[in-house]
Parts: C-alpha cells; sequence; structure tokens
DNA sequence: TTGTTAGTGTGTCATTTGACACAGTAGAAG
DNA sequence: CTTCTACTGTGTCAAATGACACACTAACAA
C-alpha cells in the first residue's frame, strides 16, 4: 500500500474498491530536490499530493522581493487553488527542496470525479474543508504567536523543514527578517 | 428578490426554481447591535449569512486577553466552520456591531442538502473553495502589508468597519496595540 | 587550482513598537 | 444632574526590529 493510500485510508471512511479507484486517479511521481511542480505565468491543471518531501511555495512582490507563502512538509495536499479552479494565470512558484514522492491529479480526471458523482463531491469537499479549517488555524496562530514561539514550533513539529529550507526562506516565511531569526537562532541554541 | 438570492444569482448559475429551494432552506433573521450569534463552549449548529450588518469574530487567548479573528462585513458567510463541521465546542465568539439582517441555515438542513444531490454538494464545494481561495489571499496580504497599509486599505474597502468597531478590535484585527494604531490614525488623519 | 556564487554569522545604529500611565470625553444608568 | 464605564488621545521610555555593511564558509564550475 503506497503512501496515497494509507492517507485516504487513515482520514476518510472508504471501501476498497473506493479506496483503490480513486488512488488510480493519480499519478505517482519521483521529483529530486530543485524540482519546478509550477512557477508563475503558468496555469496550474493539477493538484499534487506530497507523500513525502518539502517544498517551497513563493511569489514576488510588487518590490519584486521573493516572499515565501508556505513551506510544504509532506504527506499533504499542494496547488495554486485559485488557478486550479480558476484557470487563471499563477502568481505563485513551487519548488521541491528535498528528493521528494508526489501523486498527481490533473484537473480533467478531478472535474470528471467530482461533477457527477455525490460521493466524490463530497469527498473533495470535505479535503477542500479541512484544508480551510487548518488555514484558518494558521491564520490564528499568526496573528496570536510571536515570531519566536512559531519559529520553536517549526523546530518542534517540522525538522525537515528547518533543515531543508534556507534562514532567509524560513525567516520570510515567519515574516521577519534574516537577522531576526539568526537573533532568535542564537538565543535558543542551547535549548 | 431578497439580499440572500441576490448574491446567489450572482455567484452561481442556478435556474429560478433552484434558486427559490435554495432559499427557502434559510431563515431570515434582524438582528439589534449586540446580538450573540454564538459564544465560546458552544456547537454552533447554523452557518450564517450577513446580507449586511457588521460582526466582530473573537476569542479569548491563553493570557485571557481578546483577540479579534475577524471583523466580518456582509454580503458575507459567517460560522465557526470547525465547530459546525465537526460538532466540537467553539472556542470563538461573534457578536453584531451593527443592527443587521442574517439569514440561517441550520446544519440539519445543510447535511440533508449536500448528502444526496450533487449538485448541492458542489454548490457547498464551490462555496467553501471561494472562501479557503479569499483566506489564501488573506494570509499572503498579511505577511506581505504593512499594518499601515492594510489598515488604509481598510479605510478604503469598509468604512462601514472602521466606523463600527473600536480602535482597540480594530487594532487587534490588524495585530498590532491600540495605541500604534492611532499613530498610524494620527498620521494619516489629513489624507 | 582558482574564481564564483549562495548562504551564514555578526556588529552598529536609527526607527518602530509595546507597555505603562493618565487625562479627557461621550453615553448610559441611577 | 451626577456617577459610572468604556473608549480615545497622548507622553515617556525601554526593548525589539530592520537596514546596512562586511567577513567567512561551502559548494560548484571553469
Amino acid at each position: 500500500m503506497n503512501a496515497l493510500q494509507l492517507f485516504f485510508k487513515e482520514s476518510h471512511q472508504l471501501s476498497p474498491d473506493d479506496l483503490h479507484f480513486i488512488v488510480n486517479h493519480f499519478e505517482m511521481i519521483s521529483a529530486p530536490k530543485g524540482t519546478i511542480l509550477f512557477h508563475e505565468g503558468m496555469v496550474v491543471d493539477a493538484v499534487y499530493f506530497i507523500a513525502e518531501g518539502v517544498l517551497h511555495h513563493f511569489n514576488y512582490n510588487e518590490n519584486g522581493e521573493k516572499t515565501t507563502l508556505d513551506l510544504h512538509n509532506g504527506p499533504c495536499f499542494c496547488t495554486d487553488l485559485e488557478s486550479f479552479s480558476d484557470g487563471k494565470k499563477s502568481e505563485d512558484s513551487c519548488v521541491t527542496l528535498t528528493d521528494s514522492t508526489l501523486f498527481k491529479l490533473t484537473k480533467d480526471k478531478y472535474d470528471a470525479l467530482v461533477k457527477t458523482d455525490v460521493k466524490w463531491s463530497n469527498f473533495a469537499k470535505d479535503i477542500i474543508e479541512k484544508t480551510l479549517i487548518k488555514m484558518l488555524d494558521q491564520l490564528k496562530t499568526v496573528s496570536t504567536k510571536t515570531i519566536e514561539q512559531r519559529y520553536l514550533d517549526l523546530v518542534k513539529n517540522s525538522p525537515l523543514i528547518i533543515q531543508s529550507a534556507s534562514v532567509a526562506d524560513i525567516a520570510s516565511y515567519l515574516g521577519t527578517s534574516r537577522e531576526t531569526l539568526h537573533r532568535i537562532r542564537k538565543k535558543n541554541i542551547f535549548a
């Protein structure tokens, strides 16, 4: 049983047949470090399940500075939802920071699944809903906790991200400067 | 035609019959200023459409300080999704800051709609997906723009919120202190 | 080997911020 | 009318932050 099957089995109630059916819609991809999943200007026509690996999701602001939107750490889903959903050109890019194992579901297959069958429509709805709940929680965290606390949470919960991403990218993810994150690291080096 | 019908008509492709059908599942409520939609400790068993009005969505952090999660300004949907979806007790509260017009959809009616009919399952999926896209954009905004820029955006796009909420609540929404927001207001009073 | 490049570690300094304190004000309740 | 309460306006000051500058290191290419 692969990582995607395991994920669906643990997070959703599916019969063995349904599990087999849905997983067969995905294509497995071995993506070495540095692989570009999507980049600025293209239409993202697939959703990716990250079975294993760390990915950097970023864009460039109006001043041309790179800003980190997310540091994904599998297992989780990853796409540019606005581009995937509306067919717009993406403003973001997404690159693997480590060798990764991905499962790709194309928009054609996704649309065919959810348009006709209430089971798969609700399946997709549940996944989107869970993602929204996670985002709302993250928004709450960002506005409540200090940068330092969020950095310590990251060290504790996602050491792979700390290992794989540069200090500058992590700082940008936390919404602070490279120097300030460096001060935080220095302060907590003995803990 | 009421505000809810108008909203659905403009945002979704629905036949007149479907439009009538879905709107009839909601109950219209006139909520005077100070009405509590839900509060900490209760299970939120409905989703609200805010036709008109400003609402304060907040909770208390571990230090007992009130923190603003959102300042809703209709037309938009409002609930505690985690509580509504999983039946958990809510950690948040939501109160009207102005006299408001709301439309309430109970969880029973919602569940009955989406469980059997692929049309309404996809309808709900679309609304949740749009909400998620909006949240992702807000997260991007929070991590990219300065407090001052976000305050000026709020003045420009949601003057009703500026009028209805206290300086302290707006400051908490923007993630800063009452005093710092005061400095920003003072600086921009001549613009 | 020698550049070259990307990233890290670190110091200084002006600016911004949060915390605290307290006066002023408007509205509600008695 | 008076009192109470919640909120606003404002000053001071210590602490945190961002911007800038530059040395150092590791990896990689020529």
